[in-house]
DNA sequence: CCCCTAAATGGACGCTCGTCCATTAACCAT
DNA sequence: ATGGTTAATGGACGAGCGTCCATTTAGGGG
């Protein structure tokens, strides 16, 4: 039974064997990450073919033979990584109690948490938005993270706002999401910029002031 | 008298004759626009030397005679754009009464105002921002621009702060700071992704809402 | 066990990059 | 006018880029 053998170490190993062997999937997504660590550590600039291959210990012709060349990896690059984040996100705000101004603070808490906003990333995300304005498909995968987050920061708002009564002003919520955004998205750069001093602690405590102004019964 | 003449055909188009002449500073400052329109244009990974003598109409070599190589030129790029930032901010800025308030405003309404955000600068400034994080001379005139912000807007917030009285909270004029920057460079970014629907009124209404949250008797 | 399919290799290719320099042109002092 | 100085030119150059394909290797079906 040398077959039922073979069948077995195929398995143990999520449908392939160990390194050496033939794994399509897995060395795709080597290419990914070793594209996204190039990324971090030299710049887009000068993240080349060479480097990419050479990080991901795999032949030049993989590029080729599974995006169709280095532009179409970029592009799939980008969008791993923003699946990534999102992935992150859902895993940090499952199971939480249905309190509107929780829910709005465990989202901020958590794209600031150091899984998702690290040196690593931050280089990362900045270099794709560097890009965005010239590159269309990758400006996709950007623009893609700001709605799901603005849907999703919205529609608590309103539930807020509701419930503290606001009706006078119909803009408030949407006051809130745009403005938690706009200081997540600038906690970002300037977590790049100044990555010594930067403190979540405070950073949490900044939006906190944002919504208690604008919620005082809530926040 | 030809050598009169000569003279002051000179000194009346800024001490050299007019173009076809010889005209370093001119042409170096030539360079450098070519080198930011590009960029904002092509993006800064399409950014190359052919392209940028191209559109400053001037010969291949001059880049190497002016600034030594592509590199330097790229940061001489980025201080001019940065430099070209202060003197807007600060033309904006001029003849404005000593009034704490309404010089924070000030600052938000000209940092969002369309001289100083706009396509080609919110473009060329996340180029810059993108690969910063790999290229320090570049990354020091980012911080630049964002350390004269800091300070400034910290001694107007320090006097708001006195004025009302918040001896308590010794940390308000610091996290005012913090996030009138962070809110400003989000919206920098937001313009970015969304030119069409960005708001300046919007924009500065919102932060606005987060000083009102903070000095309640000042905004 | 062999064959067929598909994965993977790595070097050859043409091209464009940035640098540099021999040459020319313009200006100034004498 | 002439000579010296510096700006400006534009093509030659090697290096490195991304693409592609002839070849080799591995795995599964007959």
């Amino acid at each position: 039974m040398p077959k039922l053998m073979k069948d077995m170490e195929k398995s143990d190993a999520t449908s392939r064997g160990r390194s050496g062997g033939r794994q399509p999937e897995k060395n795709r997504q080597l290419l990914i990450d070793a594209t996204l660590d190039t990324i971090a550590i030299h710049g887009i600039t000068e993240t080349t073919v060479s480097r990419i291959i050479e990080r991901a210990a795999l032949s030049r012709g993989m590029i080729h033979l599974h995006f169709g060349g280095k532009d179409n990896l970029l592009v799939a690059a980008a969008q791993a990584f923003n699946e990534a984040y999102y992935d992150e996100m859902e895993r940090q705000m499952a199971g939480l109690p249905d309190a509107p101004a929780e829910t709005v603070m465990a989202i901020v808490r958590a794209d600031l948490s150091a899984e998702l906003l690290n040196e690593r990333s931050a280089k990362i995300w900045h270099a794709f938005r560097g890009v965005a304005s010239a590159n269309p498909e990758i400006a996709r995968f950007s623009d893609t993270r700001d709605f799901r987050l603005r849907q999703t920061l919205r529609q608590v708002f309103d539930r807020i706002a509701d419930g503290e009564g606001h009706a006078a002003d119909s803009r408030l919520a949407r006051d809130a999401t745009y403005g938690t955004l706009v200081m997540m998205e600038g906690m970002w750069t300037d977590f790049l910029t100044h990555m010594d001093a930067f403190d979540r602690t405070e950073a949490e405590r900044i939006v906190r002031r944002f919504l208690t102004g604008l919620f005082p019964d809530s926040f």
